[in-house]
DNA sequence: AATGTTATAATGTACAAACATATAAATATT
DNA sequence: AATATTTATATGTTTGTACATTATAACATT
């Protein structure tokens, strides 16, 4: 059997049900049609219930990656051609792929006390300190985004990590932390003077706000990001399907 | 009791306390924080298993409407009223929504014939005439929304079609036209002048722009749309995955 | 050949029961 | 008074079981 569950790992049995389910249905047979296993079959391969395999089915059916019809089966949803991880690339990664060099313009990590959204969003008290990181970066003579991330004190950075390294890979390879599902909110603001000054802009003048909810495997977050992007600099792209 | 659930009802039970929930946490104390009746005790009020309970409850965690906390209870959301990335909601029925009326503040067709780009993405010739519409939008008073639409000819539209009706339903149903695929670009600019006019702001003011690319089944391009929004106007969700 | 009926196989709903885990609160210890 | 330990209580996980519902497929009837 290519795929299974480890019944003794501390993650969950339907997590690990959901994950498995998300790599078989990457198979290009899945992909075209194919039904996959019924529930009570498929349960029995992995040695789980099926109410917990239907647990994990329940959120890839929410999400619209699957469908299910009575009677008839359980299959990958067509034309979802699933995530692209051109999303998921790093900043400075995604700079190098447009052949922009990257300068740091400045760079600041502190312990701050969260405020009610960021505690809310943890899920943690608001008198638990959190790490906090700034960043100025651009190309050279001219900053163009202001990034503010926080991290979750579950992840256990230190703030002493070498920060020049691949955010993502830092935090996999170091923290067994894998940043899996991201949620953003962007829109247009005019730049607050402390914002201006950062990226050394007029007051007032348009950019570009991105938010973005970043969590690990388990759903739990992980990272709660600000970036201010000067207008014209940077371009946001998204593909969805229906 | 003030909420019950009807047992002989053919609505299943885990949507029956679905829906319940929905209502009681409409209760102002309820928004305010306060925990609801834990699990064990509200599938005794309710009468219904724990974890048909769950079923309902698990839901609107999934949409961010509650918050479960170990040991603690489970909440209602505070502040982030999250709009779920349902990326294929027209925009008025987005608004909608949202709460807010749409009023119409211009509305005009025309054909066009393509600049290089546009010709370009519908694969035709420059020669080739093209339906053009544009549409100021907002709430009373307020527009907040500059959109320029240009739909393929391939698809029949005259430009005496009712565009009252929400599009997508009206290429799909009239028109047999299926809106599968979309890619988007998003940026800040500065408004130019002619955009600022229509959004009744001052030149140079931010604004969030949105290009549009929508293609049907087969991967054929079907509209080409530009939408020029009126800063803080508007949030732009986008939930991804690796 | 078209229509109605029945069996069957898949998902859908629901329950009860047990144990795991995290954490707030109470208590004991230093 | 500060810190460590215990306890209680909420959600979290998982199983086994049973029956309902629905849509297809197989069959029978007209």
């Amino acid at each position: 059997m290519k795929y299974s569950i480890d019944h003794k790992s501390p993650i969950p049995l339907h997590v690990q049900a959901e994950a498995l389910l998300r790599e078989i249905i990457e198979d290009p047979d899945y992909q075209n049609g194919k039904l996959l296993p019924n529930e009570v079959e498929l349960a029995r391969q992995l040695a789980i219930s099926r109410t917990t395999l239907r647990q994990a089915i329940n959120k890839l059916v929410y999400e619209g990656l699957l469908i299910r019809k009575k009677r008839t089966g359980t299959k990958v949803a067509q034309g979802t051609v699933s995530s692209k991880s051109n999303n998921w690339l790093s900043f400075s990664q995604e700079m190098k792929v447009r052949g922009i060099t990257i300068k740091n313009f400045e760079f600041h990590v502190s312990w701050v006390t969260p405020d009610e959204t960021l505690a809310n969003f943890f899920e943690i008290k608001t008198d638990r300190k959190v790490l906090k990181m700034e960043r100025v970066r651009g190309r050279p003579g001219e900053p163009f985004v202001y990034f503010i991330s926080y991290f979750h004190p579950r992840i256990g950075l230190t703030g002493d990590e070498d920060f020049k390294r691949p955010l993502y890979e830092l935090l996999e390879n170091d923290y067994s932390v894998v940043a899996t599902l991201s949620k953003e909110e962007i829109s247009a603001h005019a730049a607050e003077p402390y914002i201006a000054n950062k990226l050394r802009i007029a007051d007032g003048s348009p950019v570009l706000f991105r938010k973005r909810f970043v969590f690990d495997q388990g759903e739990r977050p992980i990272e709660y990001n600000l970036g201010y992007y000067k207008a014209d600099s940077f371009v946001y792209t998204v593909e969805s399907r229906r």
